[in-house]
This record gives C-alpha cells, structure tokens and sequence, in this order.
DNA sequence: GTCTATATTCCGATAGAC
DNA sequence: GTCTATCGGAATATAGAC
C-alpha cells in the first residue's frame, strides 16, 4: 500500500505503455498540426494511434491534456535548442550555420513547425510565458554576440533581432507553407535543395562587412 | 410573378441589408482569423457583429459559406495585387517598393494575412486552384522580369521565386507572428518602423548587382 | 487494459411567434 | 427582419462489462 492507485492517470511505467504514449504522441501532433486544437478530434487521434477513443482516454486526461504535453514536448527540440552563437567563433559561420540547422530543422520536423506555428497564430495562449521568458532571453543573448561583431566591423551592421526575426521567418516559410511553395513552383520537386542554396547565398551577402 | 423569392438569400439591396452583411463580414474575419474555421462558432461572429446567430444565418445560407466568401474577399486584395515588376523600371527600386508596400499591407491588413496562413497551414482546402493557377502565372511572369535583370547584371544572380518567397516570408512574418514578436521584443513598441528600414537594407545588400 | 454503449456538452441550423 | 426556443448531429468524456 505504498504509492500505487494514488494519481489519476499511469504514469509510463512499462515498456507497452511508454510505446502506446508515444503513438499517441505521434499521431497527435500529425492531427493537431493539420487541424488546429479545435478542428482535431480525438477519433481522429484515436484512429491514427490505432486505438479506440476510450483507451486513448486511459493514458490521457483529456484531448487537451494530450495537446498541452505535446506542445511542451517539441518545444524542446523547437525554442531554440539551435540558437547558441559563439562570440570567439567566425561571425559568418556561426550566422550561416544557424540558418543551416534551421532550415534542416523545418525540413526535418514540418509538423512541429506547423504546431508551432498555428499555436503563435492564434495568440500563443499556452506559451506566452515562455515566448517572454527563455525565448525572449536566448534572443537578447544572441542579439548581443552578433551586435558585438557588427560593433567590430565583422560582419555588416545589421538590427540583430530582426536579422534573428528574419533567419526564423524564411526558414520555417518552407515548412509551414509548404503547400503554396509546391502549387507555385508546380513541379513535385523537393524544393529544400534550391532553398538551402538561396538562402546560404542571401545570408552571405548581407553580412558581408565589405560593402 | 416575375423574379421575386427564388433565391435561398437575399442579394443585397438595401443599404442597411449591406450594412449587416459588412458587419458580419468583418467580424468573421476577426474570429476566422483568431480560431480558425473549425475554432470559429457562430455566437462568436454573431455578438461581434452585434447580431443574433439567426439573424446571422438570414444573411448567409450558413457557417461555411461565411468562410468561403470571407476567403474570396480578401484574396482580392491579397494574392497578389502588388507583384507587379515593370520591366522598364528601375530594378532595385521595383522590388524594394514590392517589399515595402507587402509590409505595409502586413501592417495595415494582419487579420487577412493571418487568415490566409491559416488556410495554406491546412492545406490550402479552398485555395489550392488559385494557388497553382493565378498565383503560379504571376509568381511565374514575374520571376521572368527579375530572371532578366539578373541576366542583364542589373541586380545580383538570384533565384527568382526563392526570392519572391522570401519577401512574402519576411513580410507576412510581421503580420503571422506578431504575438511572438511583440513578446521577445519585450517593449510595447511597434516594430514596423525597425522592420520597414531593416528589409529595405538587407534587400539592398542582397540585390547589389556590384559584389 | 480494452472494448461497447451511453451520458453530456456544444454548436450549427430551423421553427415559429412577433 | 428579428427574436426565443429548440432540434439534431457531432464530439468529449464516462460507465461498466470483459
């Protein structure tokens, strides 16, 4: 009679139950991310998860219970595990790297961006605090690297959160609008090849110091 | 017996008939654009717009023909008025002015730039012939006119459409992600001004035929 | 732990008085 | 034309058998 039976729901304690979490998981954030909170249905979740409603119900409070943790866990990989500049590092590389990594990351995880991405666009009603908190932080600490080697006449003096604003935008624009990119382009091509390069390419010449 | 009572709604007429479908229009655009489709509820649309949800559906035959005429209104003003390249211009000033006058549109129109995200972050349900065919031609003429400045060393050797992308990327950023913004930025102030002369430099740089 | 069946809430749409 | 009241379907969540 030590500490069983005591919370609402198992925490993941088996192997079986820790995969059954993690397919929810990771049908969640397939629906969610298509659909927005409201538009998904736990149905949806529960077919994609290949369980029945109820039994999703068993290893989660509640469809937003299931949303809640979900968010929480791709910030993890999200905001801004990337965003790490090295002030004794080569300005340009450090700039180009992140840029790299980010773009790679909206190719990687589209529907995390996308999760990302809808969350922010109605307001941000569940990470506000840590869109002020350690976001806000990381870009203050960053901004200050990079306005440090601007300052030097490393690289061009450029605003650097908007330089920061501007990385964010144009890489996750190839996962969050993915679709207008393919109706437009037309081609089934993959268009992150060209996009890397563009972007490699662009970034480099507005840092560049010598003009 | 002529033309009278055949049709499920009324056409508009009156000036007041007008007048209410305005107001319905416009906070249906508030909410569509905050919730999304499926987020939106009727009383929501009904109390912005000052109005009983029946008398709501007096005006339109029902929620989603609210969206779908939403949606067409303001893809007029939307997709894309402004990508207009005149050959004979001035390059450098023809695209600068086609970026200044998208962040202005940001700035002036965030609840139709956040709407149309939301559409095209779904999937584009309602949109996808106009993306691939309207869109497509114009992103596709006028990536000709800018393929030709480049080819003429008039601005640097870009890729077009990634270009084009990048504008509406960096511009509609503004609009889209203005919460996050707002948040990490930390003061109240408005950062258009501070976004409205860093694009216009970074696409200087970036444009510059001479480097 | 997992299911079928069902309770309950919410929301789009309609009926009908005025 | 506009309202109150309500229907009917959908979706979240629970009950209870197995």
């Amino acid at each position: 009679m030590a500490r069983s039976s005591t919370s609402a729901r198992p925490a993941p304690q088996t192997r079986i139950q820790k995969a059954k979490r993690e397919a929810i998981f990771d049908a969640a954030l397939d629906v969610f991310s298509q659909h927005g909170f409201r538009g998904a249905t736990l149905d949806m979740i529960a077919a994609g998860a290949g369980l029945s409603k109820p039994n999703v119900l068993y290893y989660f409070e509640g469809k937003e219970a299931i949303y809640t943790q979900v968010l929480a866990q791709i910030l993890e990989t999200w905001l801004d595990p990337m965003l790490n500049m090295d002030p004794a590092g080569e300005p340009l590389e450090e700039i180009r790297g992140y840029v790299r990594r980010k773009l790679e990351m909206a190719r990687e995880y589209p529907r995390e961006s996308r999760l990302f991405a809808t969350e922010i666009l109605q307001g941000a009603p569940q990470i506000k605090s840590l869109l002020s908190g350690a976001l806000r932080d990381l870009v203050e600490k960053n901004g200050q690297v990079i306005a440090g080697w601007a300052a030097e006449g490393k690289i061009a003096d450029v605003h650097p959160k908007h330089l920061i604003f501007m990385i964010w935008a144009t890489t996750q624009h190839y996962a969050d609008f993915r679709t207008q990119i393919d109706l437009v382009l037309g081609t089934g091509e993959d268009p992150f090849p060209d996009a890397q390069h563009f972007l490699d390419h662009m970034f480099t010449r507005m840092l560049n110091p010598d003009t």
